[in-house]
DNA sequence: GTCTATAACGGGATAGAC
DNA sequence: GTCTATCCCGTTATAGAC
């Protein structure tokens, strides 16, 4: 049973994704969450702590379904494996998308808010090795600041992909399909150095 | 000598790149620019008008010195232009670094701005197109539609470094490298179709 | 821990003079 | 076209009861 805090960040990350941290009115947040403003203020003292422990909320999750696996199905092969890993960030599911909507929205917000740099540089860095690592399955023999640099530059074009995709210039086919065009590329200059 | 309007949206374009969107307070622009409230109104009709003229505006210069070449210089080979127009994009000088946190706060605010949209997926059509057409005097036999492709890539590849660049998790000269590094890989792979 | 009520303030927008 | 003055609403945050 989620607890009265888990139960305001997950109507914390609903309502980002649904209307930016720009958006964010904490009066509708407590509605959403079906408790008093007063309480919110009480867990998370004030507006920027909504923001960082919503930020950690939906890094949480997003480990959670990226991680996971059908017990029942084959091992996927490296190469499977990276590709349903990125892909995944550009669903159009509901648990999907709204973290994507909420990781960009802070993201963007971090540019001019402080407070929530150091938690996102935190994030982005467990991110990029985890992509790292996923790389090197695939390219065993790749040295591992190649691995990280084509990772750093999958996941960036993954977040500007997402972007343009949630502005409404560009369809989430369209983007699947450039990301995978993105890891062909990057597969094969590692296989050559 | 410039107009009382350009003079506000010269303003602009630097409060939104030192504040966001999100910080940008009409009476301070008004400050910014030495008018007063008054005027900013009656001229852009409210904030989203301001927001959307910034927007043409930062465009226009944009264009201006991406395609600005010293007439002394001789002439650069299409791949050493295709370069430099791209990477210009994250160099730390005064005008382009408020280009592009302007570009980026304006493009992220689009998300939940539909005012916004339409003008943004203009701006990105014209940006895609003459990075095709760059791409496409280095590769002249790449089809049409891998050359839209690899611009595609290559410019969301670009927000999204300049993102987390403008928010602290990435270096400028990082950021270049990386991007140096997708266009190689990317005109590899245009090179073996 | 949780609520209600409200203080306190910031900031968008307009009216009307010049 | 441009300014000054100001209205007024929305929002954050806190006080105090339960």
């Amino acid at each position: 049973m989620a607890s009265r805090s888990t139960q305001i960040l997950e109507a914390a990350a609903r309502l980002i994704a649904r209307r930016g941290v720009r958006g964010l009115r904490v009066e509708e947040l407590a509605a959403e969450a079906g408790v008093s403003t007063g309480l919110i203020y009480y867990h998370f003292k004030d507006r920027t702590g909504i923001l960082r422990h919503t930020l950690e909320f939906i890094n949480d999750r997003a480990e959670r379904y990226t991680t996971a696996r059908d017990p029942d199905a084959p091992p996927p092969s490296p190469r499977e494996e990276l590709e349903r890993t990125l892909l995944l960030e550009l669903q159009d599911t509901e648990e999907v998308r709204e973290n994507s909507a909420a990781w960009g929205e802070l993201r963007s917000s971090a540019v001019f808010e402080p407070a929530l740099r150091e938690d996102l540089a935190g994030a982005t860095l467990v991110w990029v090795r985890e992509v790292a690592a996923l790389l090197g399955r695939v390219r065993p023999t790749a040295p591992a600041t190649d691995l990280t640099a084509t990772a750093e530059r999958l996941t960036a074009l993954l977040e500007g992909l997402s972007m343009r995709w949630l502005s409404g210039g560009l369809a989430a086919d369209r983007a699947r399909t450039l990301l995978l065009g993105a890891i062909e590329a990057e597969l094969t200059a590692l296989g050559r150095r």
